[in-house]
DNA sequence: AGATCACACCGAACGGCATTCAGCCACCCT
DNA sequence: AGGGTGGCTGAATGCCGTTCGGTGTGATCT
């Protein structure tokens, strides 16, 4: 997995698919100098390596009803490595991660309100060898954005 | 802006393109039970509300070198609601948040090395009103997903 | 009630684009 | 030199995005 390089060319590929991943083949290889079909193999070849995971659609969180963002660094008495599945059962959570220091366990969660944001808390402290929670609260977004593929 | 209300086919159709944003109109139609071109007049308004900001590619930041992620801390002497460019500044920079409580600033930060890393950390202390920082290296990713839509 | 309007959907038609493929070229290895 | 590999071009084909006329429904106004 993972295998073979990425070269400039499709880097470029993929700054320009994150940019816009609807234009046409012949527009996206206009850029990086190919030709339709060169392009379209080269980004049929990064989605097999899995280079290229997947083409979503980004949404605006408060459309949805998800204003509020928040990180909650999550404090444990035990080893929390094989604990994905129970973070990931929890839906308002979009991302989980162990880290280094004192907490054991970072999340991203979006809510509707903040007595959601309450919920989720209640519901991490569910979770086996959770010992404690602190949350962070997003005042402000000033940009999200993807990985730097250049 | 943002005006219409998202009822729940919109829902389930971004939850679909959330998923796979690259299938056929036809087959979108049929998961939520409508025809092609009113599938394809839903999403089009959608993305004229700004509910669906733009179609784009989930790529593996471990194949395109940048594997160290970390959360990053960062405290000020000043009032920082309008630093956003001085942090869309440092290209390595995947997200930045205005936060309530004592740092003011928590960006997402993507390098290859801890060294780029240490270096991303210094031209946070170029930013002006920085005066500390507080690095969280993440040692694994359990999950990162789209926001919930449904 | 009846008329008018707005809105959402369907189904078909058109044209463009994704996808495939044969042929070609450059490079590497033996 | 010869054979194999990988990547590219350019063209052909068929599917799919996109548009549009027509219909049904519910709301508003007279």
């Amino acid at each position: 997995m993972g295998n073979g390089i990425v070269d400039d060319v499709d880097r470029a590929l993929i700054a320009e698919l994150q940019r816009d991943a609807t234009q046409a083949y012949a527009t996206l290889g206009k850029v990086v100098g190919l030709s339709a079909g060169a392009a379209h193999d080269r980004v049929r070849k990064l989605r097999e390596r899995g280079v290229i995971r997947r083409t979503t659609v980004d949404v605006d969180p408060t459309a949805l009803g998800r204003g509020v963002l928040a990180f909650v660094m999550v404090d444990s008495s035990a080893w929390m490595g094989d604990a994905t599945e129970s973070f990931a059962a929890i839906p308002e959570i979009q991302e989980a991660h162990i880290i280094a220091g004192t907490a054991s366990v970072l999340v991203k969660v979006r809510t509707a309100t903040t007595e959601q944001l309450q919920d989720v808390l209640r519901r991490l402290y569910l979770i086996e060898g959770v010992s404690g929670t602190q949350a962070t609260v997003v005042l402000e977004t000033f940009f999200e954005r993807p990985v730097r593929a250049d």
